[in-house]
DNA sequence: TTAAATCATACTCATTAAGTGTAGATTTAA
DNA sequence: TTAAATCTACACTTAATGAGTATGATTTAA
């Protein structure tokens, strides 16, 4: 399950890629997207920190994606708020750990099962930018 | 993420599947897959409710499978144990919710998202059964 | 200098995760 | 019939995570 953390960060920043406007005050992002000013915040202090977005202070201060909204993909996005992709830790390629109770990795079928759930979500999370959710609404 | 609890309920079944007694108790369950006793018996007391394993009791009594290991797919008891697979509610198929702060359902760029991702963890879950994890090694 | 904004840290409060403990019920071999 | 091995139910614990809040500092344009 995505957090509502993960799901807000989503909002936001969909709402920002839409606007054409350069620069968006936290709380206008807030009363657009529906989101809790003070926890959104945090969200973008977060995505900042990550180089998704990027802010000025100051009056007239705001955010502002830090990249192209076509460079931006939500798998990344997911994996800074979230972490991983993969259900489980050894079936993740950008956070892989080993098993603790693991015998024999390379032979294990739910490793191998999950590698697969995790290939087939990046399949769809790795391959869409937020241009995808703005420039396609019938996606 | 798949939680312990989840793990611990694949690994269990994969193990009774794996083994061609009909009948084992949990201890050995326990022990084989590593999982903590008491723990073990409330995973499959669920997938008992659940119509996944039965049980006999008594000495000399223990866990089967209450159907045939090709007929027990694997995002079902993900399901049981976890919840729906799909990252959002409302891009559930088994448990759908509406989204209290979405405005025009069928416009959600994020539902379509995750409805695409969903069904690609489904494309691999539903699709595949206990036998294919014990049948196919390789895979 | 002041108002509006970001930035940083720390805190709360409820829920869930991951188990453990205790007590009792059921079965069946001996 | 009884002891051993099991299942069944329910309550409890302990730690982590989720979902925010609060406070205060800093920046900057006017």
């Amino acid at each position: 399950m995505l957090s509502m953390k993960a799901k807000y960060a989503l909002k936001a920043l969909i709402h920002m890629a839409q606007m054409d406007k350069p620069m968006l005050p936290s709380k206008q992002i807030a009363e657009a997207a529906d989101i809790p000013q003070k926890f959104l915040d945090n969200i973008l202090q977060e995505l900042r920190q990550n180089g998704i977005v990027d802010s000025k202070r100051g009056i007239f201060g705001g955010y502002f994606l830090a990249k192209k909204a076509s460079e931006i993909f939500l798998g990344d996005i997911i994996r800074i708020i979230d972490g991983p992709l993969a259900p489980i830790r050894c079936a993740s390629l950008t956070a892989y750990q080993k098993c603790e109770d693991c015998r024999d990795e390379a032979a294990c079928q739910l490793r191998h099962l999950m590698l697969d759930v995790r290939n087939a979500m990046s399949g769809v999370l790795d391959k869409r930018c937020l241009q995808d959710l703005v420039a396609n609404p019938s996606l």
